[in-house]
DNA sequence: TCACTTTCTTGACTGATTCCAGAAAACATG
DNA sequence: CATGTTTTCTGGAATCAGTCAAGAAAGTGA
């Protein structure tokens, strides 16, 4: 049982009728999936819903997880180069820890203070109203162990600021 | 000519030799559209490289952006959900301000002094290299005008915004 | 239960980018 | 300025993540 931020408080289920979206079965399935294994791709919830009710169309995956995006159910992280990953943790201020080579990604609380890196709200016109934090780097595995699964190209990013 | 961090110091067929590259004319004529256009995208450099030098494949557009890429003569950018931007500014801890709707990016430098966000060096036993901060937004053309769809043109940015 | 929506299925399709093999060019020599 | 390596460019096919479309199926409110 993952202890997330936004869960325990409501179900699902409860959830899903809070934004006013039907229930079904994909729909469950993929929240709760999401619950235990945050930082999931799309095909990992695919296969994790899968694995509950048999089959289900890849495209009712994408349009679950794209309907409980666009109702802040889940939030959604797309990587550079990698795909994209989804998380029930929600509306907090929190950024990601992001492995260059196999893109597994971990959360990091703010790191200084509350909402750093928000400054900017209106830059050069611009109406900023979110500031996206991604520490790039090496995951244990990726640093230590030689081949982590499959062959991830050649990481092209070698930028390395360390200001 | 554009007054970039990067530029003035050495022409790009001299940062190309430093870094033991071959000169050939369609790296010439990518970082030098790059020096003038920061923040465009693959296409946009195709465009610009074939503006001077007649065809030249998409291929050897992307070999030339993925080599000097990794010779960190350019940094490229990823904002999810839009295509890879390149910029010749590189080297220096600044980030950026993409629009949620139209991808325009410019530069922000720093916003809370010198080294914000970058606090954790090691976090779960990952090697941080790099922090990326983007911010998200809408930039003026797309909060005021109503469709920005068809001139998602090169948008020539004004660089160096200062907080 | 029934009608009315919304969602799911299947399958084709897109856009950005990469892979491949061979032709062409760059550049350190002789 | 020829020559031979080595690296880069061409052209086309392929991949990957994700979207679009039309009709079937299921959830929901009366």
């Amino acid at each position: 049982m993952t202890q997330d931020v936004t869960r325990g408080f409501e179900s699902p289920r409860d959830r899903l009728r809070a934004e006013g979206l039907r229930v079904t079965a994909p729909r469950l399935a993929a929240l709760e999936w999401l619950a235990d294994h945050p930082h999931s791709t799309a095909e990992q919830v695919a296969a994790g819903v899968r694995e509950r009710l048999g089959a289900v169309s890849t495209q009712a995956v994408y349009d679950v997880l794209n309907t409980c995006t666009r109702a802040s159910l889940i939030r959604r992280i797309e990587p550079a180069g990698h795909p994209a990953r989804y998380e029930t943790r929600t509306g907090d201020n929190h950024h990601h820890l992001v492995c260059r080579r196999c893109g597994r990604t971990e959360d990091v609380d703010c790191a200084v203070g509350a909402a750093p890196c928000l400054e900017p709200s209106n830059v050069d016109g611009f109406a900023v109203d979110e500031a996206e934090v991604v520490f790039w780097g090496l995951c244990p595995d990726c640093r230590y162990g030689g081949q982590p699964g499959s062959s991830h190209r050649p990481e092209v990013t070698r930028s390395a600021v360390r200001t």
